[in-house]
RNA sequence: CCGGCAAGACGUUGUGAACGCCUUGCCGGAUGGUGGGGGAGGGGAGGAACUUCCGAACUCCAUACGGCAAGGCGCCGGUCCAAAGUCCCCCCAUUGUUUCCUUGGGGAAAAAAUGGGAGGGACCAUAGGCCGGGGGUUCAGGGCCACAUCCCUGAGCCACGGAAAGUGCAACAGAAAGUAUACCGCCGGGGGCCGUAAGGCCUCAGGUAAGGGUGAAAAGGUGCGGUAAGAGCGCACCGUCCCCCCCCAAUUUUUCCGCACGAAAAAGAGGGGGGGGAGCAUUGCAAACCCCGCCCGGAGCAAGGCCAAACAUGCGUUAAGGACUGCCCGUCCCUCGCCCGAAAGGGUGGAAGCGCAGAGUGGGCCGCACAAGAUAAAUGAUCCUCCAGGCGUCGCAAGGCGCUGGACAGAAUUCGGGGUACAGUCCGUGAUC
RNA sequence: GGGCAAGUGGCGGAACUGGUAGACGCGCAGGUCUCAAAAACCUGUGAUCUCACGGUCGUGAGGGUUCGAUUCCCUCCUUGCCCA
């Protein structure tokens, strides 16, 4: 498998999931995004996941709201946080299952302004993998 | 040089490097079948993909034909028209049939069905775009010293059938706003008062639409006659409306001819002239109701078709039922599982399984793409390079080097037209030299 | 993707078939009452120019029809709703 592959695989996919995270993920928060994490082992909500969960493999969900502005800019934004996910997600806990949502007003521009901003929202949800 | 006003084209470039995504068929391996994964390839946003303002295809709704209602459109002619689609023709392939030829194989022809074809033709514009013609209206200038009407020239605007079929509305102001009207004024007459008289003042019932003022709009204009005063009341000219004739008219149609040229005939928005008639009856608004002519069944790919999953509930079945009660709860009996017990009995737990139907829920496949095409929804990011632009610097200059930097905007059934947004470039337009 | 609806002072919300725009309520400002506040009551309140009288512009934006548009028609903008 290839390194820094995004297949249909990582991404979240179906309503079930997102409603599981979104009711039972830890929420946290930073200035530009908000997080929904689940990780199965680490916290009481990862012991109660289904079985579409728990088969392992970190994925994400994106949520990208109206607000943002029209369909251009929300494209942008969406693929901006896809590449900085892409080419970092192994500083993530193995089996994450996070959904991000940029706040109304975020101040992503560029790839590495999204890198920035996954890296500090995962230390403060504190499911950095440390032994990177 | 100016300008983005009128018409059009392009919308940074490259089979570039390596990373990633969507999709498609191929290869090899594996398999009862399916799915996933692997390999090397192909394809992967726009002129507006935006908007949803029109229209077409397509699908379903009782095939929806005719009428009514509702809705839409509306000077005349030309032109632009669809890789969608429907119909017709043509070509190719396949299939079976018939006929003919021939030595059993086969060949030829015919009509038919199915499929294909960047083949040809027809259809398809209802506030469409463009071009030309006509009309209306507003403003400016002129005819004309002034006013009204009219005419001419120029510019802007106009969804531009009908206001003499009917209904409705026209605030405020004003006497009166649509069968016109009598406030002031004008006119004669009756009565009263004053005055020598001429006449004046008050009043009553009338006449009048010339003058005043109001208003967006006041009911044809000018002159002469006429009258108590006036009035299309009468007449002349002008304006308006109706009928007939002639001429002009962008263009269109038909016929003649083998075709073209040409000729003839007819139609033609309207315009002009002549004749006759009407005394004016005819204010504006139909993007008010309406009348006339024409068009039009409705909803939309979240249309619509198919597939399996799971649950409330119902029916059937099995030992899984019955009684009390209007119903639920509850209680009792029966039945089943488990536990205690030698047994009788006691305790405790259960209301299930299978089949069919199934509101609603959440999925998949088709619809759906003749090389973009998904369903948490692909087209990104880094570097190099190309093209303009900006800044700095070197240079007399051409130019070199470095830094910076790119509008509006993102497909979801397809196609056409309109509208709107837009960095920069080309082309052309305009003015000047 | 497709189909619809609505935009009026700071806010909610009137203005009936075209005829004085901002009724009414909330809020805000000033006043009365009170030691002070609240409640209550009274007055004012769209923008701008003006000492004032008064003028001009104002119904999302821009056009059109009309003597006259919040109202009728067209094109944009914004917001909201519905459809498996």
């Amino acid at each position: 498998m290839k390194k820094f592959s995004f297949t249909r695989n990582a991404r979240l996919r179906c309503r079930k999931i997102f409603d599981f995270v979104f009711s039972e993920g830890e929420k946290s928060s930073t200035r530009d995004l908000v997080m929904w994490a689940c990780v199965p082992g680490l916290n009481k909500a990862g012991a109660k996941a289904p079985g579409l969960i728990a088969n392992g493999g970190r994925r994400l969900g994106l949520v990208i709201s109206k607000k943002t502005g029209g369909a251009v800019q929300r494209n942008r934004l969406k693929r901006l946080l896809r590449e900085a996910y892409r080419l970092s997600k192994y500083d993530l806990l193995d089996g994450a299952h996070i959904i991000v949502y940029p706040k109304a007003g975020c101040a992503i521009n560029n790839l590495l302004e999204a890198r920035k901003a996954l890296s500090a929202i995962w230390a403060r949800a504190k499911i950095k993998n440390a032994e990177r």
